[in-house]
DNA sequence: GCACAATCTCGTACGGTGTAAAGAGTTATT
DNA sequence: AATAACTCTTTACACCGTACGAGATTGTGC
């Protein structure tokens, strides 16, 4: 039950895998499978019942070989997390085209894609990637965020890191987004259930030493109910992005 | 090596044993070991091997009581992370007292504090928690952050929102800041040496379809070798504190 | 055609995991 | 003394990732 680690392979072979840089062996049988079959399989179990589903043996099951076989195409686990993190990576939508002008509205709708794509594919949120995956796909990803900054008189570290703080906001957010989805499904509660049944105790709780929290949590459901994460989102979004419109404005502007 | 779930146990029993609520019995024999002593023991494997080396069987070792005496203590594993997160939600230090005219300092100590916590048990940006972990050393965390942007004109709901924004965004970059160094110690390969290994690969990848990111990447060393996290921590905290003082001007600041 | 090397596939096996089930021992109540 | 409540333990099961080695299949060089 332990985190996920991407990235932890041989990065060479890794990357060959990612970009399909194998060249096709001359000899021996054709493999009955391909790599993409094997991927595309281990992120439909994922998309359907967790990551903690996903195991080599069922991995090698749905694609119809013996568990073993599993090895042939792929040197471990690891590395098929990182091809499975690559292959749906920053979700599937055309390049867009950004006018620097609507910098505001470019921004916004490149976090509201990845959150999306993020919900989508919530296991992404669980696999903790400890190197960059740096395959197509997420290269991909890091254009569309770069391009969506492009223009705006920022220079290339700032663009970066303003890609990196975005992307940080928008996973953090994603995962309280996706959190009460994955869970209703998992164990068949919702949230309000939840909440309900663990009410009776939180009224016993002594909240003296929490006095803030106690004036607010309440309010804001916090401690008595879920607050709206589709609201959260949004409204972290537009203070990131006044931020970055401080910045921004302190250069010229667009 | 699926993550860590926490929050999926019976939630009236997890938050009994959080706040300590369990009456001690009368019959039967005395407990040979506390539950802190379980969940200290879990947390020090934690700490020093990484949440995939916490097992049951290794923390029943740990305090010396068989395999399955661990049940006697903790329904199940999901209920031992949520208790191992609680112990060390939000570090150890006193409850500062925040003046609202130095918001700015607050939350930045708020902030670097939080980011000090994560990388001294960076096992717990991998434990993902499905339900909030209602114990009182996280609602101690809560409480801190709250009071950090309190008096500043913000309505109970405008906080909270706050708090989350803040502290999805430093959970984010944590990971990106703890992500080097738990790499390094668990593949013995540095972040130079990784880049270094790779990088004739990278050379010959097309980067046309990624012209920004080509243009980008090469400066900060996304491509050919890592950023500075701890650099990227400060610029994305300074834009989210930017962003904030818009909203605080706005409603007339401190 | 034939030997050989390369390659895919597979069966077996090992040490690990979480935890269900059932029993043995200990303590306080009746 | 009997019993209920409780702790601790042993055994067992199904699963996991994967090391190892044995066929089976294909192309190459003679």
């Amino acid at each position: 039950m332990a985190e996920d680690i991407a990235g932890r392979g041989d990065p060479i072979k890794t990357l060959q895998l990612m970009w399909g840089r194998v060249d096709t062996p001359k000899r021996g049988p054709k493999a009955r499978v391909a790599l993409t079959d094997l991927v595309q399989a281990a992120v439909r179990i994922a998309d359907a019942e967790g990551i903690d589903a996903v195991s080599t043996r069922r991995v090698a099951e749905a694609v119809g070989i013996s568990p073993m076989s599993f090895y042939t195409h792929i040197p471990d686990k690891s590395v098929l997390l990182d091809l499975m993190l690559d292959a749906v990576s920053g979700g599937d939508y055309p390049m867009p085209v950004f006018d620097p002008a609507q910098w505001r509205a470019n921004v916004t709708m490149v976090a509201s894609e990845f959150r999306k794509y993020y919900i989508a594919h919530p296991w992404v949120l669980q696999v903790s990637t400890h190197r960059p995956v740096l395959g197509p796909n997420t290269m991909k990803s890091y254009e569309v965020f770069l391009s969506a900054l492009d223009g705006l008189g920022l220079d290339e570290i700032e663009m970066d890191m303003s890609v990196t703080m975005i992307a940080n906001y928008v996973f953090g957010a994603a995962r309280d987004v996706a959190r009460s989805r994955m869970v209703k499904e998992q164990t068949g509660m919702s949230d309000d259930e939840w909440w309900y049944a663990i009410a009776p105790f939180l009224e016993t709780l002594d909240y003296s030493p929490y006095p803030v929290a106690s004036r607010i949590g309440p309010v804001v459901g916090e401690l008595y109910g879920l607050g709206d994460p589709d609201r959260a989102f949004d409204f972290g979004l537009e203070r990131i992005l006044d931020g970055l419109a401080v910045m921004i404005e302190g250069k010229g502007g667009p």
